[in-house]
DNA sequence: CTTGATTTTGAAATTCAATATCAATTATAA
DNA sequence: TTATAATTGATATTGAATTTCAAAATCAAG
């Protein structure tokens, strides 16, 4: 079983939430594919193995996920939100190729520390933040 | 007339558009409310000097202007787009007051740097890039 | 001016993702 | 095994964005 399997179980008892056999099969289909999928990407999915899943449930499911911060919501602004994997994954920004959407993590400790900077000048007590690069990736470049 | 205004109607000549009223009294109010609107705000506000223009117009009025680079559209991903100024506008990134909603545009030159030489390590050509800081502003921290 | 081709308009309909509803089903602890 | 509470999927609903379409307006050519 893997470790974001026994997360997800603890996270269902805390809450008094019950692990079910749809909520078992969308765990693993989103584990399994390491993309950023929409909902109805991994609904699509997921109802391969097992026909009986609704979207519904994929919603909720991923819903859930994020709560136990096992998937991460993240949204482009094309109209759909996407879901990545969370566990395992420390923060980071993406480079997006506009070409063959491929999502590139990257931290650079620099910018990290000029983001805390500039907020600390004017004041603003930092949350969280969002980067994304847009652009052409060294794979599609070479085409 | 402003800048703005002289940008318009030279785009709309060039593009074989008409200038009509509606478009004129968006734009105006577009201009004159120095906010990030969504396209039903600036609707609720233009309606009130003109009521008969409907959201539609103002929907593709802005998306006019956007082609005109005179607005450009800004997603937070909270489920509705928002608009701002383009004109006279350098490119910039946002802090984003989550209490008050204020957005505070800033520029690091620093940072602008480092992400060229982070994309230019990995092969990615950048095309543009988005920026985004969310906490809480000055004012909202003294409350 | 007037005309007439073409564009624009607003109301209403449509699309689409996200969310809510609800009766039937299922998990789980006692 | 049973009782209770949560979960399910189909369906309906929401809300922003977009499209449709007949009526109205623009504007260049006469």
């Amino acid at each position: 079983m893997s470790e974001e399997m026994n997360i997800f179980v603890e996270y269902l008892k805390k809450k008094d939430l019950k692990l079910t056999d749809q909520r078992r099969e969308i765990l693993n289909t989103f584990l399994r594919i390491d993309k950023h999928l929409s909902v109805e990407e991994l609904y699509d999915i997921a109802k391969k193995k097992d026909p009986s899943i609704g979207q519904a449930t994929v919603f909720r499911t991923l819903k859930i996920l994020c709560d136990a911060d096992i998937a991460k919501e993240v949204d482009l602004g094309d109209g759909k939100v996407r879901y990545e994997h969370k566990y395992g994954h420390e923060h980071h920004d993406h480079l997006i190729c506009t070409k063959c959407g491929r999502f590139i993590e990257v931290v650079d400790s620099q910018i990290e520390k000029l983001q805390e900077e500039m907020c600390k000048q004017r004041g603003f007590t930092q949350k969280l933040h969002k980067m994304e690069i847009f652009g052409i990736c060294k794979n599609c470049r070479k085409k």
